[in-house]
DNA sequence: AAATATACGGAACGCTCGCCCCGCTTGTCG
DNA sequence: CGACAAGCGGGGCGAGCGTTCCGTATATTT
């Protein structure tokens, strides 16, 4: 591959992520071509549709979440996490929601097995409700990120966490 | 007004608020029109806008949840009813999440203060923790909604009810 | 029944947006 | 440096949708 076009498709990539962040999945694809300083055919050559350079974005996201979730923290401080992140990232809140475009099978899936468990950790130590499934939780996750989009902060998450408690 | 256009009100009036319950506030009015066996001209001559026939539809639903809010239910069941009435209604879910068509602003205004009286009656009876705000509750609905959306059923409300416990 | 205002249907317009195409430019390699 | 492939920009096409327009039909009035 030429040295322009890799620069290029970086170019795209990085002017998505932050677009996306910003205003979400409905923005043209005119409008991160003109930001990134490329023509629109140019971000095609790339990503062959907008929803393969969306799911790219996305991926990246919901793949450092995995690892965050594998980083370590505990039941409690991951969940607010996901919120946060979801909040900072208008795109991935919306792949989440399921608004559309959809997050990629096998990192959705490797999102959720590390989300599980962590929550039959947590179920162990008494912390969370026996009775919730991770299932629950995805749906949680989404709820709380309406909320904290629409009030701008995730300070509702604790009245969940205090829910889910046995 | 003539006879036939008072019925064709009507008629445009009926199959919005079916269509925009079942598939929300982005169908084309070409196909409210189609359902209701009129012409889109006929829509436009009594809705001047399409954001008009949305705010006529969704006005009437947020009215009908004030009345609920009067009716002496108490604060567990009415938070449960809005969540309900939001997942049985694609269009009064959207709008009050905010996602573009805004709910009229004294329709909304009486909601809220029907739903902050339940509140505070709730917080007297040491049902509800004392620092939870009328604010938080509208944002907590939203999330329930989503949550509700994506799950199908309300069974995680208790969830959140149970946080807002003392 | 004739006259008139009122209402109707649906074709047409303008705009947005995803995506494609093609003439030109630029990097790469001998 | 020269030839050639690889890449680029941006105008253009087609589809979807909100809104408007106008020739026709129908209710109302006298």
């Amino acid at each position: 591959m030429r040295a322009d076009a890799r620069r290029n498709r970086q170019r795209v990539l990085d002017t998505a992520y932050a677009v996306f962040a910003t205003d979400g999945i409905g923005v043209p694809i005119d409008e991160v071509a003109r930001r990134a300083g490329v023509g629109a055919g140019t971000v095609y050559r790339h990503f062959p549709t907008k929803e393969a350079l969306v799911e790219a974005v996305v991926r990246d996201r919901i793949g450092a979440m995995t690892a965050k979730a594998r980083s370590g923290v505990d039941f409690g401080g991951f969940f607010a996490f996901m919120v946060e992140a979801s909040l900072a990232n208008r795109a991935v809140a919306e792949a989440l929601a399921g608004g559309g475009y959809r997050v990629p099978a096998d990192a959705e899936a490797a999102l959720q097995a590390a989300f599980a468990d962590l929550l039959r950790h947590a179920q162990r130590t008494g912390d969370v409700h026996p009775d919730i499934t991770p299932d629950d939780l995805n749906s949680l996750v989404v709820g709380c990120v309406a909320t904290a989009r629409q009030r701008g902060d995730t300070a509702l998450v604790r009245i969940v966490l205090a829910g889910l408690r046995p």
